[in-house]
DNA sequence: AGGGATACATTCTGCCTGTATGTATACGTA
DNA sequence: TACGTATACATACAGGCAGAATGTATCCCT
């Protein structure tokens, strides 16, 4: 096994191409490099299985490059997961228009999210080895920089349509975040989007100011101060 | 650092002690005492931190016993957390009754997997680093072996009750179940149990059959003529 | 032009995992 | 009860890897 040199190929530019980059452009094209075969390996393999000679092989640099840019592997997977972080709020902002119900903000967004999660590996990167690599303290921490989640927002906004104060809204917005990320997961790992996405609105269904709204046939939600009795089929 | 020998103390039995253990015992208190201390460890500092030479010097004995007893480290792990997940089984078994109603059932269910779910280390073992380290498809299997998930089966019989045969049931299976385990860890990790269990109550009454009794009305209800619907399947 | 500063490349050290090998004890059998 | 074998370890050994230390070529500003 030979020693790879240094970078790819080189001979993209008409230039004497080496000498021509500047510093700072080379340091970025380096850094960007290794970010990038790094997610590859990570999202393949996991952390533990991945070595850093690995890594800079795929990226065409050497270790000592790796270990200038990041203080060790943990940076490194750490600006991965963030690049994936923020790939998922960029998208998910793209998508977001202004809806008129807390229902169909929620609906909506859940829809954005699984399609922003099925990137290849992304679940894997973000769900799972990420909260075991950097603890779940960091990954809340990258969740909430990274654009947040403002899915705590539009419980917020549903419950506050109903005057509904006691609702715990932090345990309940983590425990339907949860319940999101693993629907994620599942769609990436090949289920079906439509079935999720209908858990999802039966889950959320219970929630004040979530309640879906019969389309058609089926018994109409009670508004909580007494309506209509529910109706059992026999 | 001086080579420890071997087992504890050994001045508890009034016999000559070493002898009178039979092979198979002496094989047993080895292999127990390797899944304690590793238990012990790999909660603490999860799986990729934890060194083999630690876990063997608090076990009292040598890396060679380990690779005796186990193929490799992560068979130790595997032994560790299938530990775990009996010992989750079994306390949750032994809580079980039976109840009349499907939201009474799911209720007593969410309470009795909490409180289970509070030892030490427990949430870290089931749902961070055992899915990473054995991967997603292990631990479903390790969860169905040993008790399995009776959450489907309270799920079906709710929806069953309300001739609700659309609703996706693996995925809320799956999404709901999700929540349960976030809940479960947010309670190890400080948070106020009922909220959480507040949380779940309301995630579950949008599913069909497990609608939350307004005072006045709260009684079971009877499953209609109810197909045999056993049959789990994966 | 020249002296840092930058961006790496190479070397080295210690640790860890898994394997190969050695040894004492238990145990079935004659 | 003596003996051969299986068992239950203990010890020695061979890669592989992470991170630190060190060396070197290039850039960049004055």
């Amino acid at each position: 096994m030979q020693t790879v040199r240094n970078q790819p190929p080189a001979g993209s530019s008409s230039r004497p191409s080496r000498k021509a980059r500047s510093n700072q452009a080379r340091s970025e094209a380096t850094r960007s490099a290794l970010v990038e075969a790094a997610r590859a390996l990570f999202a393949d393999k996991g952390y533990a299985d991945t070595s850093t000679p690995e890594i800079v092989a795929r990226a065409g640099v050497t270790r000592g490059a790796l270990y200038h840019h990041f203080a060790d592997k943990l940076e490194l997977f750490r600006a991965v997961v963030e690049q994936e972080a923020m790939a998922v709020a960029e998208r998910i902002a793209d998508d977001t228009v202004d809806l008129d119900t807390p229902l169909a903000a929620m609906l909506a967004g859940a829809r954005s999210y699984f399609d922003a999660m099925q990137a290849p590996g992304r679940t894997r990167l973000l769900m799972l080895e990420g909260p075991v690599v950097l603890g779940i303290e960091a990954m809340d921490e990258i969740d909430r920089r990274s654009g947040g989640f403002e899915l705590r927002q539009v419980l917020a906004a549903a419950v506050a349509t109903r005057n509904a104060a006691d609702v715990p809204l932090d345990a309940l917005t983590t425990a339907l975040s949860a319940a999101f990320d693993k629907a994620a997961v599942a769609i990436a790992a090949g289920g079906s989007a439509d079935d999720y996405l209908e858990a999802m609105r039966i889950l959320t269904s219970g929630i004040p100011g979530l309640e879906t709204p019969t389309p058609d046939e089926g018994r109409p939600i009670a508004p909580r101060d007494g309506g209509p009795e529910e109706e059992i089929r026999s």
